[in-house]
DNA sequence: CGCGTTTAGGCAAGCGCTTACATGTTAGGT
DNA sequence: ACCTAACATGTAAGCGCTTGCCTAAACGCG
């Protein structure tokens, strides 16, 4: 079941087997329906990996993702497999759930297997990629605070969402916003906090500024509203701003146990458009961040950048995050009629 | 950069650096620590393409999914890489939207690139399997009706689930029991219909059977739901039995804009227990299906065959599926002080 | 001291495929 | 009829790594 076997059956050298199964040119067609003929009898299979051996081209890629829990991930794989699939690319998938030595070990594992490598790392630590990398691997990188070491870089604008949810919240009069932050060393949650911090400078409302420890998790979320509604604490703020929507999400647990009506005693956002934020009551205003187009560009440009490496430039790309206002913000009434069906499909477990 | 240039740097044959590299014994300290350091200084990284076509061997899992959406992917996908972390494993991801052929394709195209498949494919064609997967390469099925060709496989016990969740409704005290069905060709769908009418007869309440078409939509969940309120309608079933949870969750926002009361005047269940199912009005009784697990041992079990094709037989196993009973199913009055608040995690953009 | 055993390391044959180059054939042009 | 070009196919050298087999030196022991 080698090309050798078929060469054999077909009283013909492997060369020109080799050319048939690729198309190439020069082999008449007698030789041809041949040959096809034996291939298809022997049911022979060409030895992808061999191959690449020899081509020097995998038509792979290796994505490297921090971990595979969550919406995200499947949004973001969602866009690199579409992406992919119309190139005729494989994924080659490998979750780097510990520090950078596994990263640096994962890296090294797919040397020979992938033509690319597309790695997610918002707690990347620069050097190590630059370290681990081999020189000759196209790399693009996605969502890292890694910057101008000659690879390619995709981010979403979590600054910008960030910053265009506060300019919403303040055009619907809210003064004072809190924020509720994510975890310190992620990229994400410092560039959300950052566009908070730099909004509130823009519409001149420092004075309203709070932020509140949070760690991206429902529960944080909730703490963190309980703390604002203490009795021994400070004036409620107008409306909340969540670093992520599953810290909004808490809140809005802790609100509606204390029976503080949102938005109408006080408003509420987040971040990522999860699923839930239109499920829930009230709906969540929130910034939509788009990681399967994210994923897609990314995907795209490694892909371009394997093609031809030298007419591809390294650069920093980023990705809108679009303002999604629901109810929650108290920017609208609820809708009288209105319906939050959409179109969305599930597959059941499938 | 490669195992040769080491050799010739540290003045030994490639055997040698390749025994070195690979922990064999049989070579002196001297000249081991010798090749370690030439092989640091050169930054050599062994490459696994071709050790791979040396070798026989990938230590890669090819992993065919029918499409890349929602919740379970990432829960299957999830499952799946935990296991495969721990054996050492790596995977390549293939997601076959369409036909048979092309599923038969991605097969193809994996060989000498895997060592084994893990296939899932509620929609599969038993034949082409048989026909197209290499013979050499062992395969385990997930969630496939297909039976006896020869491989394992792994399925959620969707049958089972159904069964549980239609005794539970009657249990509670709800006899003419609806049931939105998914779509027809699908596997989960057709036995969760099977496991609904076991039920019902094994209860005695065939006369309440009732089935509405459904397509595991949120529309389709949300028609079905309009259907049953119909003014010609016949009297409403005391609960409605979805196939997922999407078209329950579709079924209850018709109730609620028909101002019909969950689970007061209908009781509601789903299937799946997606993470939003704990966050709606009122909390959506569903049946867990544990996809992780499902992959995690479908894994291991392909892992087994690998390792001792002779040693692992084929055989089909079940993934128990678990009732989660919540408030919509009106088995349980809305906890006076209790929280829905659970330790999920979720890692905003990451 | 001689001989059997280890031990360290080299040699070279693959793994399955591609491809530059060589070779033999045939057709076209004058 | 002769020369050249185009065509069809074969030859063989890799791609980077592993490994069975072989050699030679070193070692152990009566």
């Amino acid at each position: 079941m080698t090309l050798k076997d078929v060469a054999r059956e077909a009283q013909v050298s492997t060369a020109t087997v080799s050319r048939v199964i690729n198309g190439h040119g020069n082999v008449s067609d007698a030789t041809r329906e041949r040959i096809l003929g034996v291939a298809e009898r022997l049911r022979y299979v060409p030895d992808s990996g061999a191959r690449s051996l020899s081509t020097g081209l995998t038509h792979t890629i290796g994505v490297l993702l921090p971990d595979l829990y969550g919406e995200f991930f499947s949004e973001i794989i969602r866009g690199i497999d579409q992406a992919a699939r119309g190139r005729g690319l494989h994924l080659l998938l490998s979750g780097v759930h510990g520090s950078a030595e596994e990263a640096a070990l994962a890296i090294r594992a797919l040397k020979g297997r992938v033509d690319g490598l597309l790695i997610m790392s918002p707690y990347a630590d620069a050097a190590f990629l630059a370290e681990h990398s081999a020189a000759d691997t196209p790399l693009v990188l996605m969502n890292t605070p890694v910057r101008g070491y000659g690879h390619s870089a995709f981010c979403v604008d979590n600054r910008g969402g960030a910053r265009a949810m506060v300019s919403h919240l303040a055009a619907v009069g809210h003064r004072r916003i809190a924020f509720i932050s994510g975890p310190e060393n992620n990229f994400d949650a410092t560039e959300r906090l950052a566009g908070y911090r730099e909004a509130l400078r823009a519409l001149g409302l420092e004075a309203g500024e709070r932020v509140l420890p949070g760690d991206f998790s429902e529960e944080s979320g909730y703490r963190a509203a309980q703390s604002l509604l203490a009795p021994q604490g400070r004036e409620w703020p107008d409306a909340v701003f969540a670093a992520n929507d599953m810290m909004a999400l808490g809140s809005l647990f802790a609100f509606n146990e204390a029976h503080v009506s949102v938005p109408a005693d006080i408003a509420l956002a987040g971040v990522d458009d999860i699923p839930m934020a239109r499920f829930v009551t009230p709906p969540l205003t929130t910034v939509r961040v788009r990681m399967a187009e994210l994923g897609a560009r990314a995907l795209e440009r490694l892909a371009a950048a394997i093609e031809a490496p030298d007419a591809t430039p390294a650069s920093t790309e980023t990705v809108p995050a679009e303002l999604v206002v629901r109810e929650s913000c108290g920017a609208r009434r609820p809708p009288a009629t209105g319906r939050r069906l959409t179109r969305t499909r599930s597959r059941g477990a499938t």
